[in-house]
DNA sequence: AAAATTTGGTTTATACTATAAACTTGTTTA
DNA sequence: TAAACAAGTTTATAGTATAAACCAAATTTT
């Protein structure tokens, strides 16, 4: 039994990864709406998944707001695809 | 997005569950040898899940050894079964 | 225009979890 | 009969997830 990614097998993080792959980009409020996370927890994880090369995180304004735009990687696209390959193997689906 | 169900979301118990999910009963050592898992780690995890009702554990003798078999109940067929279907939503499969 | 509130985050403290190392009890083997 | 082995369990530790507390800037309220 093949080892399930422990950076994708987090909740939060595999919320924010799959999120990722279905949209162009995700600025941090959306994400933190559309998870429905604390601030906090979302930054952590973010910069986790950032440290790992699976996003890029993008720091700017909108207007006088700043603005944290993500986006997933080709690595961060590869492992996702590997977690599911290897969960199904696991679940059976 | 529905919370994972956290205590299948962990490798290890996800992989008894997912084992027993397809045979009638399970033992220790089959448990330890298809999980690769350390005996220790294996004996708290089925703690675990016996705890929250998910499986039964029968402690018998085959032959002077002692063996203990596990197996899958209603309760922890439908939280399996709820787990993947929350899973499906996450991944998109 | 000063004070209070909101927005968009980050840092840090805490509680929980997974995991393996160490231990126990009984059995087989040399 | 002593050493090694088998089948687990208990416990110590390292790692993780999470939220509380914090910060800076902008906006709103009074």
């Amino acid at each position: 039994m093949k080892e399930l990614n422990p950076l994708l097998h987090s909740q939060l993080r595999l919320a924010i990864i799959s999120i990722l792959m279905n949209v162009e980009e995700a600025d941090f409020v959306f994400l933190r709406e559309k998870t429905e996370s604390t601030a906090g927890n979302l930054s952590v994880q973010i910069d986790k998944l950032s440290t790992a090369g699976y996003i890029t995180v993008e720091k700017g304004f909108a207007g006088k707001k700043p603005r944290t735009v993500c986006r997933i990687t080709d690595a961060g696209r590869e492992a996702f695809e590997d977690y599911v390959d290897t969960l199904r193997q696991y679940i059976g689906i």
